[in-house]
DNA sequence: TCTAGGTGGCGAACGCCGTTCGTGTCAAGA
DNA sequence: TCTTGACACGAACGGCGTTCGCCACCTAGA
């Protein structure tokens, strides 16, 4: 790979060439690479895309790049700050509508439902949100606006949109993170029925039926995995009870 | 600290004693200590009280204990057991009741505060939470049990109580880590309003108006933070749509 | 009482992580 | 051409969870 230059290794008379000694080693025989911000989120989006989000460190993220790990804190300050960057990148495939009075509920919905898909898309990404506390990118602020805009376009109190924007990304982040370990466990090879499903499976069947009659009765519905059936019950329960809140309209 | 036992150190005619030569050293000099695993979960959870999550490292736990982290690994086998451990001792707090079907709204949504208390109650603890993917504690399989009870003598339908018992430890599960990062910064000695709320505020001060007009004009609402104001009105939320599942009552 | 086996305590070390420091390179501007 | 600031990058730091190998201790059985 690396090739000693032409003033390191001055030209042999002939025959084999002397090793060059260590004081005239190049410090770097290649020329140096030049790097973006973007290109380092792109790269880690991959890695997380083919291998997982435990396998998104610097390191691995550097050596897709063909350098070393600190030559990504000329771009990003720190891992936090980096996915946030990854986050919001994913996020940027997030499009919401113009808020509409009369299909609010359908409004919200289909954003969180992309929310949701795109995180989904990505394998295990949801892992990452509990990593940050607040997020800040800016598709993320975008989203945040629209989806304060309908829920005031349909009608709802100031602090009912603000605290119900934080208990509707509360719950996608929360199902898309416990989704994201089941696919990382699909993912990563186990034997069928080892996904988290199947652990819970395996975890409720091992239940003493006297002492937790109401898990060990419900263990098939407990462990559905149907789908989106799941995501959007949850979603249903906060849009009912959203729009309770809200102004009644002929 | 390491007192020389006495055949280790022979006794000197006289003067100072001689330095113990490295190959009579004793591999342990004081006797060695016995634990329990129930020893290791205490200073553990001891630990996040006074230190914070970040702080509850192996080696910082075996130090508690007076020993290395490679003495905790015969009573715990990883850091992942350990934390179920931690969570579960926290959660033998939880009390549910029997279940009463005329007050079952009121019913889950004590159990609930219950489970927030407690995990604030212990700073930053829920921190935890999503680095464990499936809970499986005695505590928590007790509360589980507890509130499927509750929610199915409500007369819900079994698979409305399964998704229901996990959409509600989403949600509350969400709420307690985001007000665990909140508690964790006002703890780490910053200053007065570099609390998450005090971010959030910054961030959402630093929009320009005319592109977020609806997350400026909500900065008040949204940074709200008044007791449990924000976490019951989440739940509020999730029974006002469970109630809608549930049959009438006369 | 003695012996053997199993359990557990513990030091040293492994491999990995995020990050910093110091040095060298490159490009733009004077 | 020279200077300066930004960036690339190797080496190393300090920290993490964990394993390995050795030794001590305890208990059960002969």
């Amino acid at each position: 790979m690396a090739q000693p230059s032409e003033q390191a290794a001055p030209a042999e008379p002939s025959g084999q060439a002397a090793p060059v000694p260590p004081w005239e080693r190049p410090r770097r025989a290649a020329p140096r690479r030049v790097f973006t911000r973007e290109a380092i989120v792109t790269a880690a989006l991959h890695i997380i895309d083919t291998e997982g989000v435990d396998a998104m460190t610097m390191r691995r993220i550097a050596q897709e790049l063909g350098t070393g790990p600190a030559s990504l804190y000329a771009h990003v300050s720190g891992r936090e700050d980096l996915i946030h960057l990854v986050l919001d990148r994913a996020l940027t495939e997030v499009r919401c509508p113009p808020p509409d009075p009369q299909r609010w509920q359908e409004q919200i919905k289909d954003v969180l439902r992309l929310v949701r898909r795109v995180l989904v898309s990505h394998g295990d990404l949801a892992r990452l949100l509990p990593e940050i506390g607040f997020p800040t990118g800016e598709s993320v602020t975008v989203t945040s606006e629209a989806i304060l805009a309908i829920l005031a376009s349909a009608g709802l109190p100031k602090q009912a949109c603000a605290y119900g924007v934080d208990a509707l990304s509360l719950y996608v982040s929360g199902i898309a993170a416990e989704e994201a370990v089941r696919a990382r466990s699909a993912d990563a090879g186990r034997p069928a029925g080892e996904a988290l499903a199947g652990r819970a499976d395996r975890y409720i069947a091992a239940l003493p039926p006297d002492r937790f009659p109401m898990l060990t009765g419900m263990a098939a519905e407990l462990t559905r995995d149907v789908g989106d059936e799941r995501f959007e019950f949850g979603l249903d329960l906060l849009l009912t009870g959203l729009a309770a809140l809200a102004p009644v309209r002929a």
